[in-house]
DNA sequence: ACAATTATCGTGTACGTACACAATTCCTCT
DNA sequence: AGAGGAATTGTGTACGTACACGATAATTGT
């Protein structure tokens, strides 16, 4: 480790070179009003000459810029703790930005309710954040958000799912369409002529699921394209409690006995599971979604045999960082970024975190 | 956005409320000599008390210091482009490091030569880095270096693959016995119980390619815990042209009649794939490694089915952040990190990146 | 008790950039 | 030509920390 030498940059010597103060360099690098244009042509050719590119240290320390972000997104739930991994991501990008003036505020919602979403996001507008990012579950109240968002020019970042037509900054998330496929995949490559295979979708509140209907669309376009005779059938539970998923689960087993493989398209594949050890179906190819404990519980039990996955804490972060490059013009940042789509087994998942 | 607030924070505050200089408050943060215990008691209490982090802008703009990083990893060969990858990563890293005052300088060696590995590896040595980034491809040079580089108290950091008892600050990379496993899992759950299991080493060096050992050794364990009774056989073929993998392979073909599967355990399983299309095998299950592009042209034409990829990119990256960390004291570096096992198919490849 | 040390502490300047304000130049118009 | 005003440019201070150096206080020795 030695000192930097002596190097001649910086806005010192372009000024030198350029025969003027720092300060017109100032205003040329900030293309700030007040300089001839000649001058401003000079300077501009010496800083393209010696690819000048400031320093963003001493740059962030005179600014000493503060800026508050808002998150809103679902509360951790006793029903399912996927939301503690964004939660997570969001929180290591804070700490990596809070050097840099950042100060992120959290907002939960319940997903069952869409009071607790307005009321949430009533108290965020209050606070006139720098800049926010969003999880809209709730399609109609997340658009208006976003409509209030734009008008008042406050960057929004969508994540885990995205919300068509909005003027936002970026989509951070997973492609559903293509999660199904990949799911169909997995199961059609274990699957002989004769098997059955099952979609399950577990909502109370299906229509509005739009999540779960890419999926299954993107599932049984796979076999089409594949020319596949297999049967695929889907079954759809409006209840999340075991008791309800049961009833109806049996009624379908019982009728299908060439039924080889369950597609359940969100994270409650553990409620599949836990019915089908209880009635000792070990027979059946389990796919479903998530990185989470009871999930990984089954994953080990060999009672799932695969987990999609797509990178929540990287989306909390990622999502955060988004917001802090574009304000602190680090860099662009891209419209949509998609998540890679991971596929989890009991071979692999305990590399997955990190 | 706006300014901070005039925070009661900083080494000034702390100077203020223990009734010091700054000077002094510097001293103890960094316990440099002269302070007596008293005040030394009394500035630590509230340093700990305001739960003080030094501006690491200001405090890097003040120090200005300037590191050379050292990157010897193997060249990009036209034989296989694996190596971008980590480079792509390492140039990330390079970037956003660059700030900072860290250079990055590359060092390159030929795979196949160990007299070019010793040759970079002198130079490296001439230059005098401040911190060592290293793909310890050949064994016992790279001990060598290894040794030397920890006389001369240079921080190593390993990628790509580890070497056992070195003093090195960090090793980032995959574990190979747990992706021979995974590798082993994916094509069991498309097996029946009649079918036949080939592991294909390919290598013109087997013997020091413990690479291609662990993970046909993770491979064979599974089946054997799986209580299997599948037939897994191998075969080394230690050349790397196509006509000699080509002759091999048609050898054990013709005499396999019951072969379903075939697990090639490195990023060659594109030779074999060529081999299987010309000869029209179409009903084989080829699993193999690495996201190079003749194995992606292959998965999409569905002569490959599973590619297992660990984030070359992201080794690259973290190593050379990992050594970042440590010499500009941002947190502290884990001693191994190995990459999640990822699992390409032709479904989720074009997400892979990003 | 006083000087000579040594231990402890305070001050000033620097890092590279941002920005307010002061200073200078350049026009325009009478 | 000179005043007035706008356009352009220069200067000084600040950001929070690091560190050299000078200043002061405590200790020791005679």
């Amino acid at each position: 480790m030695k000192k930097a030498a002596t190097e001649l940059t910086g806005v010192k010597e372009i000024a030198r070179r350029a025969n003027v103060s720092i300060g017109t360099v100032d205003r040329v690098i900030h293309n700030r009003a007040g300089v001839s244009e000649k001058t401003k042509q000079k300077v501009t050719a010496i800083i393209e000459e010696l690819n000048f590119q400031p320093n963003k240290m001493a740059s962030l320390l005179a600014t000493r810029k503060s800026m508050n972000f808002a998150v809103l997104i679902p509360a951790v739930s006793a029903d399912t703790d996927y939301w503690s991994f964004p939660l997570t991501g969001i929180e290591q990008a804070a700490v990596e930005t809070r050097q840099f003036g950042v100060m992120v505020k959290h907002y939960f919602y319940d997903l069952d309710s869409k009071t607790s979403f307005n009321n949430a996001a009533n108290e965020l507008l209050n606070d006139a954040p720098d800049a926010v990012l969003l999880a809209p579950s709730f399609v109609e109240e997340s658009a208006l958000l976003a409509a209030k968002l734009d008008e008042l020019n406050i960057p929004l970042v969508f994540i885990n799912s995205d919300l068509a037509d909005q003027n936002n900054l970026a989509y951070i998330g997973p492609d559903l369409y293509q999660s199904g496929r990949l799911a169909a995949q997995l199961i059609s490559l274990s699957l002989q002529p004769q098997d059955d295979v099952l979609i399950i979708n577990i909502s109370s509140d299906l229509k509005n699921d739009h999540h779960l209907v890419r999926k299954e669309h993107g599932f049984k376009k796979f076999f089409e394209d594949a020319g596949s005779n297999t049967k695929v059938s889907t079954v759809n539970i409006n209840e999340t409690k075991l008791n309800a998923v049961e009833e109806s689960l049996l009624r379908v087993l019982d009728t299908s006995p060439a039924l080889k493989a369950i597609f359940v398209t969100n994270s409650r594949v553990n409620i599949v599971a836990e019915i089908l050890k209880n009635h000792n179906r070990n027979n059946i190819l389990l796919v479903g979604y998530d990185f989470l404990k009871k999930n990984i519980d089954y994953l080990v039990s060999q009672q799932i045999t695969y987990l999609i996955c797509q990178r929540p804490k990287e989306q909390g972060y990622l999502g955060i960082m988004a917001l802090y490059k574009h304000l602190f013009k680090v860099s662009d940042v891209e419209k949509s970024v998609y998540m890679p789509i991971d596929i989890i087994t009991r071979e692999n998942y305990r590399f997955y975190n990190s």
